[in-house]
DNA sequence: AACCCAGACATTTTT
DNA sequence: TGTCTGGGTT
């Protein structure tokens, strides 16, 4: 389509748009034939399915580029979602550089809670609230729910708090509100689910607050009870597109749905190979579905991977492959040649933990002929986070840097949450919420009792909490250090709030000083506690972060729905993430460990969803494999401690989906003592059995690699690897000793056992001294073939 | 109101 | 095995 054509049908004709139309396309030049296709075609309904590394955002951004470039749309009538801060920032940085300049904004290109907060602040009395409500997170969510739990006079015991809020959440992800609630869903709460879950708005709509949740079932519910709003939107809305479609739940497609209904110009981007958020409400439907939900829509397939070499692409095709119901996408590269995919089996989790770290120190000098890779360049990306710990363990031992990403974040910490409720109510100072969060943080003398005064207080005068408070100290309900402690608090905060108002003094100045008065920066500094250094060095940082916005109230804002804080510490660092937290990055080396049934694919996935369960694990697979450009390895480990208890594991099922052909058997080295560690090699994977015969097997246990590994166990005189992941202590190991006898231990060597407790024996080792282990881990020193 | 200990319990977490 | 929570104690 040449851009002349564009001005003939071009309707909206300003003299601006007829001129961007006419400008070049300089950013349709580096785009092959699908991505091109996807570029181009404008109208009508467009599922873009992206595979790994196939150059998905660089076409979506071209794509809001041609729109606007063509003239079809202004910047602000593009409506482009995407699940996180991060991905807006970077398609909005993309989209500026493809421009050449800075865009005048697009101001609908964000997350779906971004824009929902936006479009929500503009009809807020629609769902019967004000426009300056406030944002709750995970944390006021749960003390929300328990609240009302404990008012409700319900056994706390057989509704925790932070299950309700899940079950609430659920529902919400479902757009379903409390009249909505299917019977079914109610009837196996006995009703006080949905009880509680229309409660618990109540009290939102009292608060004038929302969750997460809210945010979209809020807006799905405003745009079907008022046409003439969500018609507002579908005209101003000209374009709409969507990142990682596959991560979507009901409300988000509803809420999609219902935008698009009439113009129908919506192109959804996403590969359903990495759905990965069922368990928090995604649906794999929404993608399947979308030739049928939007009839003629076009679909093109990106399947040119620029990322990774063949055998890794192969490797990774052949495992997702054991999935039904797929869209179907092969991937495919014009690179040659590389390292196939390696794999290694080791004793225990600590060994795996050990070879990583030696394959990684050997890796920067450029191993086995390979290009020295630098430690930012490597990750290790495990399916749970306790899976970190060995790894920590590891590398603090042998001084080797590595970043954990992920886990509890910037906002989420205990001491910044509390600067922030401190900072909501100078703002606002009727938000209950974070009134009750800091009325005794610091330590104030005001118990429980003290607090119950002040809500019966503010309730029976129908005023928010604070001037509850300021009414109890004044009618003498609350006595003594409490009530002047009280008293001072309720004046200082008053005192900060006219402080704001004051244009001398700067909003970091004034965190500072509320901080300070409040004596919450005080208590972090006589807290003697190892953490409370830190503590206060996150509140530092909390200031200078500050810094980027107008007032408290705009941080706050930001805050609330940017809670990614991605202070990447400089220096070379082995990443160690989840596989979760991996989605959208790439490495030049990765490493993927811990592959063992069980473990990976998880149990508790299988056991609470079955096959879907299982295909969602398939498809993490695919995510971390699809992760490597150059090297990927693969590991499992025989035994691992779990909770504390030694289990023996089996490789996972995934390992033997793995192509043969692209895969390379990696022998662990003569590790110390020999004779275990080669008990630890039997563990052969057995890359030989293919998707078929695994299907055809009744049970887990019969698998090649499982016989095998039982026979090396039985040659070494070592106990048999338990058949239940459930009998945790290991009969036979135990029954063989006897106390006096001479034995032999991997790690201490040989010394007598003094003292059997279950499966743990005491031992008087001659060189280690006397030590607890595990039966497993000893055997009689003549079976010691050496 | 602050502290301590026993018992429960234990994936993945874009906003 | 370790962490967190809630109940009981000081």
């Amino acid at each position: 389509m040449s851009s002349f054509d564009d001005i003939d049908t071009f309707e909206g004709g300003s003299l601006s748009a007829r001129a961007m139309a006419a400008r070049p396309q300089p950013y349709l030049d580096g785009l092959n034939p699908a991505q091109r296709e996807a570029v181009e075609k404008l109208d009508g309904p467009m599922l873009m399915l992206a595979g790994a590394g196939t150059g998905k955002t660089k076409a979506l951004t071209a794509r809001i580029v041609h729109l606007m470039q063509t003239g079809a749309a202004r910047p602000n009538e593009i409506l482009a979602v995407t699940f996180t801060n991060k991905a807006a920032r970077e398609m909005k940085n993309r989209v500026g550089g493809m421009l050449g300049q800075s865009i005048e904004g697009m101001p609908w290109l964000g997350t779906f809670h971004a824009i929902c907060v936006k479009l929500l602040r503009r009809h807020a009395e629609l769902a019967g609230l004000k426009s300056n409500f406030t944002i709750l997170d995970t944390d006021d969510q749960i003390r929300l729910m328990k609240q009302l739990i404990s008012a409700t006079g319900i056994d706390d015991k057989r509704w925790p708090a932070r299950q309700l809020a899940g079950i609430i959440d659920g529902w919400k992800n479902r757009a379903l509100t409390p009249e909505k609630v299917p019977a079914s869903d109610a009837g196996a709460y006995n009703n006080m689910g949905v009880k509680l879950y229309a409660q618990y708005q109540a009290r939102l709509k009292e608060l004038n607050a929302v969750d997460f949740g809210d945010l979209l079932l809020h807006m799905v519910t405003i745009f079907q009870s008022h046409p003439d709003v969500l018609e507002q939107y579908q005209r101003w809305f000209r374009y709409i597109l969507v990142d990682e479609y596959q991560d979507t739940n009901v409300a988000q497609y509803m809420w999609l749905r219902l935008l698009a209904a009439s113009h129908r110009n919506i192109c959804c981007v996403g590969d359903d190979d990495q759905s990965i958020y069922g368990w928090r409400g995604a649906e794999v439907g929404n993608i399947l579905r979308f030739e049928k939900d939007f009839p003629g829509a076009h679909v093109v397939r990106l399947e040119q991977n620029y990322r990774s070499t063949p055998h890794i692409l192969a490797a990774a095709s052949g495992v997702i492959r054991g999935n039904e119901g797929r869209l179907g996408k092969e991937l495919w590269t014009e690179a040659e040649g590389g390292e196939k995919v390696r794999l290694i089996g080791h004793w225990d989790g600590e060994e795996e933990a050990r070879w990583i770290g030696e394959e990684i120190e050997a890796m920067q000098g450029g191993a086995r002929g390979l290009r020295p890779i630098g430690l930012d360049e490597m990750a290790i990306l495990v399916r749970a986070s306790h899976q970190m710990r060995v790894f920590e363990d590891r590398f603090l031992t042998i001084g080797l840097p590595y970043r954990v990403i992920g886990g509890p974040r910037f906002y989420e910490r205990m001491e910044i949450r509390d600067a922030m409720a401190y900072f909501r109510v100078v703002v606002s100072p009727e938000d209950d919420l974070a009134f009750e969060r800091i009325v005794n943080t610091p330590k104030r003398g005001l118990g429980d009792k003290a607090q119950q005064t002040i809500q019966t207080t503010a309730r029976a005068n129908g005023v928010p909490l604070i001037e509850g408070a300021r009414l109890a100290v004044q009618d003498g309900l609350i006595k003594g250090k409490g009530a002047a402690a009280l008293a001072g608090l309720v004046e200082g905060i008053a005192r900060w709030g006219r402080m704001a108002d004051d244009a001398g003094m700067t909003h970091m100045e004034l965190a500072e000083i509320i901080l300070d008065e409040s004596g919450y920066t005080g208590h972090w500094q006589n807290d003697k506690t190892p953490e409370a250094p830190g503590r206060l060095e996150n509140l530092k940082e909390l200031i200078k972060a500050l810094e980027g916005f107008e007032n408290l109230l705009g941080f706050l804002e930001h805050v609330s729905l940017i809670m990614d804080n991605e202070k990447d510490d400089a220096g070379q660092k082995v990443s160690i993430m989840t596989l979760h937290a991996a989605k959208g990055l790439e490495f030049p080396a990765v490493f993927l460990p811990g592959w063992e049934d069980g473990l990976f694919p998880s149990q508790r996935s299988m056991d609470e969803s079955g096959l879907k369960g299982l295909e969602e694990e398939r498809r993490l697979a695919y995510v971390g494999i699809t992760r490597a450009e150059e090297l990927c390895t693969i590991s499992f480990a025989g035994n691992r401690r779990v909770f504390g208890q030694w289990q023996s594991q089996l490789p996972s099922r995934f390992i033997d989906e793995l192509p043969e052909e692209h895969v390379e058997v990696l022998t662990p080295p003569g590790l110390y003592g020999g004779g275990y560690g080669a008990a630890g090699m039997a563990q052969q994977p057995d890359v030989q059995s293919d998707i078929s015969e695994r299907v055809a097997r009744a049970d887990g246990y019969n698998s090649p690699g499982w016989k095998r590994l039982q026979a090396r166990a039985g040659e070494r005189g070592l106990s048999q690897p338990k058949e239940s992941r459930n009998t945790v202590i290991d009969m036979s190991a135990v029954s063989s000793f006897v106390i006096g006898e001479r034995v032999f231990h991997q790690k201490f060597g040989y010394g007598a056992i003094t003292g059997i407790e279950g499966d743990k024996l005491e031992i008087d080792f001659e060189k280690a001294g006397s030590k607890k282990v595990v039966a497993r881990f000893v055997s009689a020193s003549d079976d010691i073939p050496f």
